[in-house]
DNA sequence: ATTATAGTTGAACATATATTCAACTGTCAA
DNA sequence: TTGACAGTTGAATATATGTTCAACTATAAT
C-alpha cells in the first residue's frame, strides 16, 4: 500500500485535510495576482516616495524631481508606471503636468502600513 | 538675473513653496524604505499566496508545496525570505516545520488591500 | 545502523525592472 | 518663428530577484 505522493515536490501528502481546508478558504489566483501588483507599485523606494509626496499635495513632475533629487526621465518613467496601475492621475495644465493620487485607497493602505512600521521599532 | 535651476533635473524650481511644503510633511527616508520592503514581501505571487494560505491556518512546508504546486526548494526559499522580513515564523516539530503568520499586522494590511481590489472591479 | 523523508542551502540561470541616455513632442514667451 | 523649457519615450545598461538543481542536514522508522 504505497503512500500518496505529491508529484511536484516529491513529498508525501502529509496533511491532506489542512491542504483541503486552506484550498477552500484562500482567495482565487486572479485576486491574489491583482493584490501582488498593487503591492509591487509600492515596493520601490522611488515610487513610495512619490506616493507619499502626492498624499501631501498635488505636484508637477519638476517638483517631484527636486524633492527626490532625481532626473525628469526617471521620475516620468515611474509616474507612467503608477498611472498604469491607477494609483495616480495626471492633468496637463499648460506646459506642466500635475499629478495627484487617483483615490483614497492608497492613502488608507499607506496609513495602516506606516502604523505597522512605526510599532515595530 | 538668472532663474534658480534644479541641478539634478535641469528644470527651473517652479513651485518652491510646494516642494518645501511636501518636504516638511513626508515621512523620512528610513521609514519609507522600511515600508517599501514590507510591500516588496507581498509583491510576489508566490509569497502572497503563502501569506494568504497561512492566514487561513498553520501549515508545514509540504502542505504549502502541495497547495501551490511548487517544489520544496522554491517554497523554502520564499519562506526564508518572509521569515527575514518578520512576516512569518516557523516552528520545528519532529521532521516538519510549521509556519504561521508572525503577527496580525499582515492580516490587517491584506484585508484593506483585498477590499480595495474587490471594489475596483 | 540503515534508509526514507522533511526541509535547507548556495550556486547557476533566466527573467524582471530601475535608471540613464539621447532624441523627441508640445506649449509658452520674446 | 524661434528659442527655451516641461515632460515623454524607447533602447541600452546594470542590477535585483525568482526558480532550478544538486548537495546537504536532521529526524523518524525499520
Amino acid at each position: 500500500m504505497g503512500k500518496c505522493k505529491c508529484i511536484v515536490c516529491d513529498c508525501n501528502i502529509i496533511h491532506a485535510d489542512n491542504v483541503e481546508n486552506a484550498k477552500n478558504k484562500v482567495q482565487d489566483d486572479d485576486t491574489l495576482l491583482e493584490m501582488a501588483d498593487f503591492y509591487k507599485a509600492l515596493s520601490d523606494s522611488t515610487r513610495i516616495k512619490i506616493i507619499n509626496a502626492l498624499s501631501v499635495q498635488e505636484l508637477c513632475v519638476c517638483d517631484i524631481c527636486t524633492l527626490l533629487n532625481m532626473t525628469k526621465s526617471a521620475v516620468s518613467h515611474q509616474l507612467t508606471n503608477l498611472k498604469e496601475l491607477k494609483l495616480v492621475k495626471g492633468e496637463k495644465k499648460g506646459k506642466e503636468v500635475w499629478y495627484s493620487l487617483a483615490d483614497d485607497h492608497v492613502r488608507e493602505v499607506f496609513a495602516v502600513t506606516l502604523e505597522h512600521v512605526k510599532e515595530n521599532v
